[in-house]
RNA sequence: GGCCAGGUAGCUCAGUUGGUACGAGCGACCGCCUGAAAAGCGGUAGGUCGGCGGUUCGAUCCCGCCCCUGGCCA
């Protein structure tokens, strides 16, 4: 039989990870985290990230790559996951991803291609965003590109800079739309894992105090010593941004912890508009048992 | 019991010197998404302006009474 790789996504607080340690297990596999947050060393607690134990002996793939203080790059990530399945596969292992990074997902599974970055330009024009407002680089990108503009928002500066960044360095038109989503690379199956929204708010609800119990705020301090502030992408995490806030007195310490379950609950749905519209995900129910019908789902696709 | 402040969108509050509430932020709902994606951006729906009377052509805004909240004084 050839091996396909398994992919378990959706919404966040789901039971993604465990699921994806159970079908390591069941499968002969290796989990992969596609899970933007979780490449963070140190970012434990906030992230939900499963403990050793926890992970019952299934070797985890991406996981505490990153300090803090860089940037998280899907076009990075793309390269080494793909490296890694492929790694597996040759193995005769299963890859089990594992995550809820919609972007990161399609970027290892879809044929996105992402044109290269240069610092000093993508410096230069974010001078420029902060100096001119979004506005005007919106009208210089719709002298370029006019599909580009079109599809970017005028008040979105991070995408009009990366945009003209891209047509800068490459000479060429920036195509801001996605590619409609083909037959997932390796022929990957995509298992969703989600849950009505009222049990599922609720188990937010109940996580994240969990997360402030278990020690959220010392993880944060801890981060904060080693440039938790400085870094693009960490310091803007669920939980982390708020607990800042709170250490900075911005905000009280339970004001921090509701903020971040609206926060929490936002990215859910956001996730949710994300893979709602990629109709080769099976979906299966967090509240019923979805070992099994995952299990199921898989040898009526094999 | 008296005095003061306040009762405007689900929440926190702007505002109208009497003439259809320009409301804002948060929340809710919906959507977008190619190198920060747990990020970033956008759209929509919500209001008998505490209650009852009065003045007025007309009152959320003026007057009276009442109810509620917070504070101060007794």
């Amino acid at each position: 039989m050839t091996v396909r790789p398994v992919a378990v996504l959706g919404p966040t607080a789901t039971g993604k990870s465990d699921l994806g340690v159970e079908l390591a297990l069941c499968l002969g596999g290796e989990v992969l985290n596609a899970d933007a947050m979780q490449l963070y060393r140190g970012m434990d607690v906030g992230t939900a990230k499963l403990s050793p134990s926890e992970r019952r002996g299934v070797p985890h793939h991406l996981l505490d790559v990153l300090n803090v203080t860089e940037a998280a790059s899907v076009a990075v990530y793309q390269r080494e996951a793909r490296t890694r399945i492929e790694g597996l596969l040759t193995a005769g292992r299963v890859p089990v991803l594992v995550g809820g990074s919609g972007l990161y997902l399609r970027a290892v599974l879809d044929e996105l291609s992402f044109p290269g970055t240069d610092a000093g330009v993508r410096a230069r024009l974010e001078t420029e965003l902060a100096a001119d407002g979004s506005a005007v680089l919106h009208r210089r990108l719709a002298e370029l590109d006019p599909p580009a503009a079109a599809a970017v928002l005028v008040g979105n500066g991070r995408r009009i800079v990366r945009a003209l960044e891209v047509i800068e360095i490459t000479g060429r038109s920036f195509s801001a739309n996605l590619p409609v989503p083909g037959p997932p690379r390796w022929d990957a199956v995509l298992l969703g894992l989600d849950l009505d929204t009222v049990p599922l708010d609720e188990r937010i609800g109940r996580r994240v105090r969990a997360m402030f119990e278990a020690g959220l705020v010392d993880e944060v301090r801890g981060l904060l010593a080693v440039g938790l502030r400085a870094g693009p992408t960490a310091s803007r995490a669920v939980g982390y941004r708020q607990v800042v806030a709170a250490l900075d007195g911005r905000c009280t310490f339970d004001e921090a912890a509701e903020d971040t379950v609206r926060a929490t609950r936002r990215l859910v749905r956001r996730q949710r508009s994300w893979f709602r519209r990629d109709d080769r995900i099976h979906w299966l129910d967090a509240a019923d048992y979805p070992l099994t019908a995952a299990l199921r789902t898989l040898t009526s696709v094999l």
